[in-house]
Order: structure tokens, then sequence, then C-alpha cells
DNA sequence: TTTTATTAATTGAACGTTCAATAAAAATAA
DNA sequence: TTATTTTTATTGAACGTTCAATTAATAAAA
């Protein structure tokens, strides 16, 4: 069986396997059997990747966070216009569901459990702030300095709370394509109300 | 130590315990000890009032969503103006708070685990539905009612998102209370923006 | 004494971790 | 090439712990 350099391709593995475990039976229901049982693989082998389950769990989250800020870089370019910008912030947030339906519910997990964790609370306010920061930046260039840390305050809120409520009632594609709009209608009035 | 009628005292004492041990330790953390402890009881007497665990834990959920129901009517009277009924459902709201530092971590677990429990889940949707529906009535006494369900759907939306960020922030209260002007602010920019 | 209220002890299932064993691949030697 | 050794990758059973639930015992009140 043994083939070498399988270490990429198992650490992936059982990082894909926790999203969908997490996404199906939530932070509590995940085990260590869950996990591998949808990998394929045996329960050894994630202490042996990741050191143990806790091990897992953060290398998961950082996955997702790293996604995220790919997703955003990919769009933007440097003939991108702050307007384009904040559209595409908006985008790559929603975009959590596009990749995989099975990540929405994994981040409201992984939220929830940050309250708990130092390590995963970390990681979380590293992804909050840069959303902030990307929004205050985009709106400096459209706005005064005050006005765009309160529209970004706002928006990245906004955003946030869309998504949520989306996540909890269980919506399907079509109700997330509508707030992904909504999102983008406030960025407009936001643009408008302060808007120079 | 057997007293009678010590029913409903045991009960509140440990649904207030279940409160404090879900915000502490998380609801993964949270077991039939740790809540037994914090309420200086055995934990054989959960089992005998609540018949077990998750009705203790369904139990809590309800107590939070009527306290949340009771904020709201006890500021309303026959006499309150669309208005101000409106900048009353945003203070009950961010109340989750004021009553115990506690609830809003406690919140954010019980959410996170209605994905994964469906009692939990239709217990969460009313709650989620009847904040939609108070925001709406109040909103048509403003507006035509295609602008009023908007406004709500935004505005339920800005509400959970600044809760939302300022919990995960693990904010002051004094962030919470500038969480609320916002929320406040937002409010009243949408009666301008669609107000008749 | 009977009922109510509560505890303390116990059970068995489920969990994460560890680790010796194994199998295949790669490297080396003949 | 063929045989031997070493390394890499993986398994799954065993272990100790933790948990929710149950049970029997106990204490107070009626």
């Amino acid at each position: 069986m043994p083939k070498v350099g399988m270490e990429p391709v198992r650490r992936q593995q059982l990082i894909d396997a926790t999203i969908e475990s997490v996404a199906e039976f939530g932070l509590q229901g995940t085990t260590i059997n869950s996990i591998s049982k949808k990998a394929g693989l045996s329960s050894g082998i994630i202490s042996h990747y990741f050191g143990g389950k806790q091990g897992l769990i953060e290398a998961t989250v950082r996955y997702l966070l790293s996604n995220l800020k790919r997703e955003l870089i990919k769009r933007v370019t440097t003939t991108t216009t702050p307007e384009q910008r904040l559209i595409f912030i908006v985008e790559a947030n929603f975009a959590r569901l596009q990749l995989q339906s099975d990540t929405t519910k994994t981040w409201l997990s992984f939220w929830a459990q940050s309250m708990h964790d130092a390590q995963l609370h970390r990681l979380q306010n590293v992804n909050s702030r840069r959303l902030f920061s990307n929004l205050t930046s985009s709106f400096k260039a459209l706005m005064n300095d005050a006005d765009a840390k309160l529209a970004a305050e706002l928006c990245a809120a906004m955003i946030d709370g869309l998504w949520l409520r989306a996540v909890l009632s269980k919506s399907d594609e079509d109700q997330f394509e509508h707030c992904e709009q909504l999102a983008k209608g406030y960025v407009n009035s936001l643009i408008k109300q302060y808007g120079a």
C-alpha cells in the first residue's frame, strides 16, 4: 500500500473529511472515527500527521481561512476600482458557500468553538480584522477616513449578519444568492450615503 | 434536606447553572457534572427534573427565548409609535447581553448546535421569524409593504451581524453599547431612505 | 409510615491516544 | 539482475479516561 510522498495528499484528505464530518455531525459529533471513516483511512493516521484531533481541527480552520483569503486575491488586480473591490469582498465572503456547501455549517461550528479555544479565537480574529481592514481601505478611496471606518464597520456586520441568517435558516443556494445581492446593494447605498 | 415544592426552584437553579457552564466551557465542555457542580446539586437531579442532559439543554434555550420575548413586551405599550417600537426591538435584542454577560456566548453555542439538532433548530427558527415579523409590521406603518419587507430583512441582518461580531471579538460592555447605537442609527437611516 | 427529594455509587458505551506490527517502496549490496 | 536492508506509510487493537444514565440508599417532611 504505502507509496512515498503521501503526506500532502493524506493531509488534504483528512482536512476535507473533517469539513464533511463537522458539517454533518457538528463539532460535538465529530470524532477521530467519523473523520477517518470519511477519509477511508485508519484513526491512527490523524495523530501521525496532525499530532492529534485538536491539531487536525486547527489545520482545517487554517485551510478555510486561507481559502477565503485566496478567493479575494484571485479577484483583485492592480486596475480594480475601489467600488469593484468592495463588490469582490462581498463575493469572496459569500463564496464561503460555493466551494462546498458543507463549509457554511463548518464555519459556524468553528466560530462558536472559538469562544472557548484560545488558538481558534486568534485565527478567527485575524480573519475578522482582515475583512474590516479590507473594507476600510476601499471605502477610504471614496469618502473621508471617519466615514470610511463607520461604513466598514456597518458593512462587515451586514455581510456577517446576512450570511449568518442564511446559514441558520438552512437556506438553499438561491436564498444565498439573494443575500449576496442585498449585501452588494448595501455597499452601494453606503457609497451614495457617504461618498464625496 | 428535602423540602416540598422545590421543583420550580431546582429547575431554575439548573437552568442558570447550564447558562453559566455553557458560557464558560462551551456546549462541548458542558457535562452533567459541570452543571450540577455549579448548581451545588448532584448530577442525578438533572435526569430527575429534565429527563436527561438534552432535556435541560432544551429547557435552557426555551428560557432564553422567552426572556427575549418578555424583554420586548415589557417595553411596548399601546401608545408606542412605530419608530419607538423599532428602537425597542433593537434594545431587546441587545439586552441578550445585559441580563447576564454569560448569555451571549451561550446563545452562540446554541445557534451552532441548532444546525445539527432538529429540536433546537425549530426553537431558533421561531425566534428568528419573530424578529423578522416584528420588524416588518413596524416598518409597514412607515412605508409600503415591499419596502417594509426589504427593510426588515436588512435590519434583522444588521442586528444579528453587529451582535455576532461583538460577541466573537469578546467585546466589553462599552463596545456592545456602541453596536447597539449603530443598529439604532441604521433603523433611522432605513426609515429615511424608504419612509413615505 | 409513607411520600418526596436528593445523593452517592455504579455501569457501560464512547472517546482520543498510543504503540507494536506490518506492508510496500526505496536504497543498497551482491 | 537479484537479494537484502532500510525507510516510509499505515493499521487496528489495547488502554485509560470521561461521560450520561441508572440504581439503590438516605434523609427529611407529611
